[in-house]
Formats: C-alpha cells, sequence, structure tokens
DNA sequence: AAATCAAAAGGACATATGTCCTTCCCTATC
DNA sequence: GATAGGGAAGGACATATGTCCTTTTGATTT
C-alpha cells in the first residue's frame, strides 16, 4: 500500500461516485487515497479495523477463512464498494479478508473523524444503509442459492456472472482457467469436484475447454441450467 | 392480525426496549400495536412492503420459498428485531416471508412516516444501522458456515441454540420433534437426512430420542462437534 | 529434441446427501 | 379391543461431493 498524493484525483472520485455530499467538508483533510498492488493484502480478517475504505478503481477478492485454513471466496467487488463499513457500525474486527485482485485505488479514512463528523450526519448515515442493505441482498441471496441448489447450477451462473464483466471483443466469452481454485472456493466446492462438472458441461456442449481458457458455447443453455428450477 | 388499541402498552414497550429516542415525538401518531396469532403470516415474499414492524413480544419464522416450493428457514427472531427494514432503505418488495411463530406482537409504522419524518433522523438512521449489521452479520456468519461444514456439524450447533432458547427447568434439555421438518429446512437438507444424523447421534450417545422429544444427553460433546475443527 | 518440473486434469474410492417408498407407531373411531 | 388413518421413522438405492493419488499437459531448461 502507498499513498498518492493527490488532491484533485481524490476530488475526481468523490464527483465521479457522487459522493461529495456524503463525505462534507469536515471529513476532507482526513481522507487519503491509497493504491494497492495485484495480490496485496487490504485487511485480514479478525484483525482490528481502524478505517473505512471507499473503493473507487480496481477490483477486490473478500473471502473468509475457517479456522481449520479452509478459504471460501465471498465475492469480487467493483466500484462503487466499501469496506469496513459494517465494522465501523459495530466497532468490531475484520469479518472478512480482502486483497487487492487487481491494481486498486481506495479511498480511505480513519474512524475516529467518521465518529466525531458522522455520527449525526445523515447524508452519510444514508450512504452507510445503502451500501450496507446492498451488501445485504447479494449476501441473502447468495446464502439462500447456496444452500438451495447443486453446485452444478451454482456454476453455471457464475460462469454467466464472469463471462459478462470479463466480455470483451477479442476474448469473447472465454475465461481463464488460472482462477479456476478461485472459482471452486466461491462455490464452496472442491477443485476436483468443479472439475467434474466442467467436463460434464463438456459433454453437453455448454462449453469447451482450450488450453488455460473456457469457451462458452451455449449461453442460453448455461441460463437455462442457472434456472433450471422453472422449467420443470 | 389486529390491531391493541393501548397507548400506554405501546409506551411501554418502546420504554422496555429503549426506542424512545429512535421513534420521537412526531412518530408517535402514526406507531400502531399489532397483535398476530400462532402460525398467522405476518409478510409473504414479493408482497410489496409498505409498513415497518418492530417485534416486542414473541417469535416469527423468517423463511424463503424458492420457485420450485422448497422452503429454507431463514431464521426465528425474537425482541429485539425489526421486520421490513432492509425493504424499505431499499424501497422494494419483502425478500422473505415471515410468520408468527407464538403469539407475537409487534409495533408498525409505515413508510410514508418513516420518509417524513425520519430521512434526515439520524437516531432512526442509526438505530436501523445497528439492526441490519446485526442481521448482515449473523447472515454471513451462517453462509460460510453452511457452505463450509457438513449437516452433522450444522445440526450439533442448532441442536445447542435452540436448547439454550427453550430451556427451562421443568423438561430441561428436552427438544420437541415436532419441528423437525423446521430444524431440516434450516439447515437446507432434508427431512430423511437429518433422521439419519439424529441416528447416529443417538448411537454417538450425544442425544436420545423418547416419545416426540429429542434430550441432550451430552452436550459438551455436541459444542465439540459443532467446532470440531479446533481439535485436530 | 530430450529432460525436468510444476501446474492442471482425471481416476478411484469413500462419504454425504437426496428421493422414493415401506414400515412402524400413535391415536381416533367404532 | 380391533381397525383404519396419518404422521414419523427407517430402508434401499441413486446422485452429489470430497479426498487422495496418478496421469497428463505445457512450459522451461539443457
Amino acid at each position: 500500500m502507498k499513498e498518492i498524493e493527490n488532491r484533485e484525483l481524490l476530488q475526481q472520485y468523490l464527483h465521479d461516485h457522487q459522493l461529495a455530499s456524503v463525505f462534507h467538508e469536515p471529513f476532507l483533510p482526513h481522507l487519503s487515497l491509497y493504491q494497492f498492488d495485484q495480490g496485496e493484502p487490504i485487511c485480514a480478517q479478525g484483525e482490528s479495523a481502524y478505517h473505512l475504505y471507499v473503493l473507487v478503481k480496481g477490483k477486490v477478492k473478500v473471502f473468509t477463512t475457517s479456522p481449520e485454513g479452509k478459504t471460501l471466496i465471498l465475492s469480487f467487488k467493483k466500484p462503487l464498494e466499501v469496506i469496513g463499513d459494517i465494522e465501523y457500525v459495530r466497532g468490531i474486527s475484520y469479518m472478512n479478508s480482502v486483497e487487492a485482485a487487481s491494481s486498486v485505488q481506495m479511498i480511505g479514512i480513519h474512524y475516529r473523524w467518521l465518529k466525531k463528523y458522522g455520527t449525526d450526519y445523515a447524508p452519510l448515515l444514508q450512504f452507510l444503509l445503502q451500501i450496507i442493505t446492498q451488501k445485504f441482498c447479494v449476501k441473502s441471496n447468495s446464502l439462500s442459492f447456496n444452500l438451495l441448489y447443486p453446485v452444478e447450477v451454482r456454476f453455471a451462473r457464475y460462469l454467466l456472472s464472469v463471462s459478462i464483466e470479463e466480455w470483451n471483443p477479442e476474448n469473447r466469452e472465454q475465461i481463464s482457467t488460472s482462477n479456476l481454485l478461485d472459482a471452486a472456493n466461491m462455490i464452496g466446492t472442491s477443485y476436483r469436484h468443479l472439475n467434474r462438472v466442467i467436463q460434464q458441461f463438456c459433454k453437453e456442449g455448454l462449453i469447451e475447454r482450450a488450453n488455460g481458457f473456457l469457451l462458452i458455447k451455449d449461453r442460453e443453455g448455461l441460463a437455462e441450467m442457472a434456472s433450471e428450477i422453472l422449467n420443470e
């Protein structure tokens, strides 16, 4: 992590994400812009939390580690997203670990100033409510989905969501397999089993596997599987 | 549902739960106290939400229903708890269904008044933040726990939590089996499989099964299983 | 091109879980 | 007390998933 001393850029970010009213004047002197390199840890589960971070550029990976060392990836987040919000409100240690999944820029502010100038400042509170309820909905869906459906369905959905995000004209519908372990941890299964499902998808002509990439052949087939439920 | 026209009782509840500052004067004329009978639906997934409810007495069951009709119980809630908070903040329909698990009393207020008198009222916003982050933490733990551990472990934990709640001098450590289906839906497994696990627990001397009740024989054994992780 | 190594993929087997159907047990009714 | 009915429990089998280890592949070095 290094600090980027560029007030204009910081202001630019605030403006881009309509945060000017959220971080009003008294906060400004205490805001800092930070840069994290890919792979760099941003915070670790269990660690004391002192800073609220606003993700303004890049992608981060949020994950939890169980006592025996199993990793469960909870999500990948892109701007606009906040780290340390729940921890701030509840006064607890970090619930999860976060690391930079790409080069990342975040605006950081110490809880001290949030408390001092934000406890009664409605726009900040409203912002937190929006962000947190949003997170809640995502997590809630993810909980029921994971409990209700088998890996096959969860992976289909994962493929669709990732392929949309990574989509770009050159490598259309290609997904790097270098992240298969991540994918497995994300849907809460083992690498081995994920491979089995990929094999099955290949047989069914839904996807193809070629030198380090997954290629989506039948997007609609996947979508159907992700909500197969409706077709029975 | 019927309204209980008793302002003193309502005031009493507000006082008991330190809600006087949250629902300040402008709200008061718009607060109502409602009573729901056991089993009565309080709200249904997908339905438009107009009222914030504060659970002040009794127990409610929160559950979601998948498109194919599978039921997943998300939680049982006791006071102090709020229904419709997330929906209010996000302006969405009910995410889950809620029904009275016992005779229940709730304080209700129409979103209209929350908006009118509460949008900029910090104590209310802070209250919502506290309640919602609390929910978030519970849900977050439950998500990772369910994804990370097998039914056996989840059920051990369920038994412990329920037995503490239901504990009372007469029927010490007894848990009615009439709710086994609920239990199964709660930990996201089938009734059949739950029975298998119960059988196994009996063999291991952790619990005993007798005319409609489960009897906890070895509380420590269960606790150990619920966190077996630590002992390896 | 051969050799080497590491990461990726797959095989074999065990366990966990789901589904369907049968059996058992309790209670109400005659 | 016999009997029917219904819910609760259990058996049998199929599928889903996990673990461990072997094989394959692809890149790198010699």
